[in-house]
DNA sequence: TAAAGCAGGTTAATATATAAACACAATAAA
DNA sequence: TTTATTGTGTTTATATATTAACCTGCTTTA
């Protein structure tokens, strides 16, 4: 038990990130020591839940103190390999590409968009922010060069699975795909979807369906 | 079971926005019936898990047949409450925010971006698309004369919180959150958040620590 | 230095979600 | 017709996740 190579559930995964922001926070602002009740209030994950996941990775915490946050945070920095850069791109610079674009995901990341794609004359050849824009048609050379292996995929719908497959051939391992489009990947592939008219229709449907939600907490 | 007002598990909810996407889509290609395993390749959902979600509303299919589209169509149409239109608000227009005013949540949400709020002096008074910018301090009256109850939250970080206090305030029940903080709300009010830097972050720990998932697929 | 109580780790209980299995109605084919 | 096939709806089983409960040991303070 605790083995370091043990997997972790999934739905811990996606929370490790969260905790890491908000330790780095606390950090930042001076403080040495947090328990998990008081993560629990930032983060919004109940307490026990909180200890649980950290559990995973062993005994991080002392009995009657709390956590380290120096310690813990340096521990996650590693889990969460925020060491090294990881370097992705960006394929379709459209609106919410280059909103993408100027969101500052180094800040306290250590993850940067490191190239765009596009089709557009206008948009091929400039630059946002610091990042240069190339045209489409080059994915498969400047990913390669690059060794890049990440995607974020803003393109229009339509164009989303055959930009897909091209990416398959070239030895993308994950895409972030915020187009409307379910892609068809090989298993070795891993997609995360963020899908913003589901996203808000879902949110309209619990509103409507779902009247005051926890009415004993 | 099959209770109208039964409530249907919340997986299940999440779901239904993906699936009405995709039966507008055959209906607008003229199909007239379809097998959950069809769905399946489409949604990437399980075909049992579809067929589970479906019977959650009672018997919308024929043993041997499949679903009937326009059956199917209509019904969710009424229960997602398409029929009426959602108005929503926008609360900060930068990068991400402009991006999402853009992004056409119409086209087959009957969802619409009413109005945008902002600080800047160049985006107030002004119009995206045709929504116009006010200005933040007018966030209670146009909520109010407007009715709007739903409220699209892309203001930088350390607004989020001020903002959401006022937003309480004006009786706004359901926030799609852009931003990495999480908001403190009483139990009435709903939030779903959308962490872009925590998407892309747990996406990379997947990534490096879940070595080509699913090889027996 | 001893007592009080805080807070982590862990086990057990509960809830939720996914996936598999299957019986049977409806269809299509022979 | 009759028979074979399809594909639902449902049940059962399994996996996953959350919450609560508890025990133990460290910290603190008197």
């Amino acid at each position: 038990m605790s083995n370091e190579s043990m997997k972790i559930p999934q739905a811990t995964a996606k929370r490790l990130p969260l905790y890491y922001r908000f330790l780095n926070h606390l950090h930042t602002s001076g403080k040495q020591r947090v328990s998990s009740a008081e993560l629990s209030d930032a983060v919004k994950v109940d307490s026990a839940t909180i200890r649980r996941d950290f559990s995973y990775f062993g005994a991080l915490g002392k009995k009657g103190y709390g956590y380290n946050v120096n310690y813990l945070l340096t521990f996650f920095r590693k889990t969460l390999d925020q060491d090294e850069l990881t370097k992705v791109a960006l394929i379709g610079v459209g609106n919410l590409g280059t909103a993408l674009l100027n969101y500052n995901f180094l800040k306290n990341n250590n993850t940067k968009i490191q190239i765009g794609f596009d089709v557009s004359p206008e948009r091929v050849g400039s630059k946002i922010g610091d990042v240069p824009v190339y045209h489409m048609d080059d994915i498969e050379k400047y990913l390669e060069s690059e060794k890049i292996q990440i995607v974020i995929l803003t393109v229009p719908a339509p164009a989303a699975q055959p930009v897909t497959d091209r990416l398959i051939k070239a030895d993308v391992k994950g895409i972030l795909n915020f187009t409307p489009a379910r892609l068809h990947v090989p298993p070795t592939i891993r997609v995360h979807h963020i899908d913003l008219a589901v996203e808000l229709q879902s949110l309209i449907y619990f509103l409507k369906h779902y009247p005051s939600e926890d009415e004993a907490l």
